[in-house]
DNA sequence: GCCAACGTTGGC
DNA sequence: GCCAACGTTGGC
């Protein structure tokens, strides 16, 4: 079992259009060490935590798990979709995504307080300059996020 | 294979 | 909107 961050911004896919969805495809990765993480690491039933950003309120908002394997993604053949690769071989798609199902919808963990718990200062996403949108997580990483999420008090 | 230029990310 | 940091591109 491995954990991973996965990054959303809400005006794309929020944890609520999650939620409502059930699954949602993760499409529109492009790029390698992302789409490698998809294709050669993730495993059905892999934990996610599902991460708001390039927003007012950017943090985790919730938890997912990995619904598929890594299937090749359509939006890259679609020369309306902003996604569109006209470099990718349609024998040989170049990028790939897996499907993502909901969990749970949790308080919003902010950045500010990840950034301020030492228990979780080995997080990837913190690092300076990180701007890879899916990321592995420690499990000791995970089990101290939802330590935090299921705490009776939500200050921090 | 180098590396400067360029485009993107994402917090603020 | 700003801008630091990063990944990709393409000329050489």
């Amino acid at each position: 079992m491995n954990y991973w961050l996965m990054k959303s911004e809400p005006d794309e896919a929020s944890i609520l259009d999650l939620q409502r969805a059930g699954t949602l495809p993760w499409t529109g990765v492009r790029n390698y060490q992302a789409r490698n993480f998809m294709r050669d690491a993730m495993r059905i039933g892999d934990g996610v935590l599902f991460y708001h950003s390039s927003c007012p309120q950017p943090g985790i908002a919730g938890l997912a798990e990995v619904a598929s394997a890594a299937y090749p993604d359509a939006t890259q053949f679609d020369p309306a979709n902003p996604y569109h690769d006209p470099k990718s071989d349609p024998a040989s798609p170049r990028w790939l995504h897996v499907d993502v199902r909901w969990r749970e919808t949790t308080r919003l963990l902010s950045l500010k307080e990840l950034r301020g718990a030492p228990e979780l200062a080995t997080l990837r996403v913190l690092e300076k300059g990180s701007r890879l949108s899916i990321t592995p997580v420690t499990s000791d990483e995970w089990r101290a996020v939802l330590a935090r999420l299921h705490a009776a008090s939500a200050a921090g």
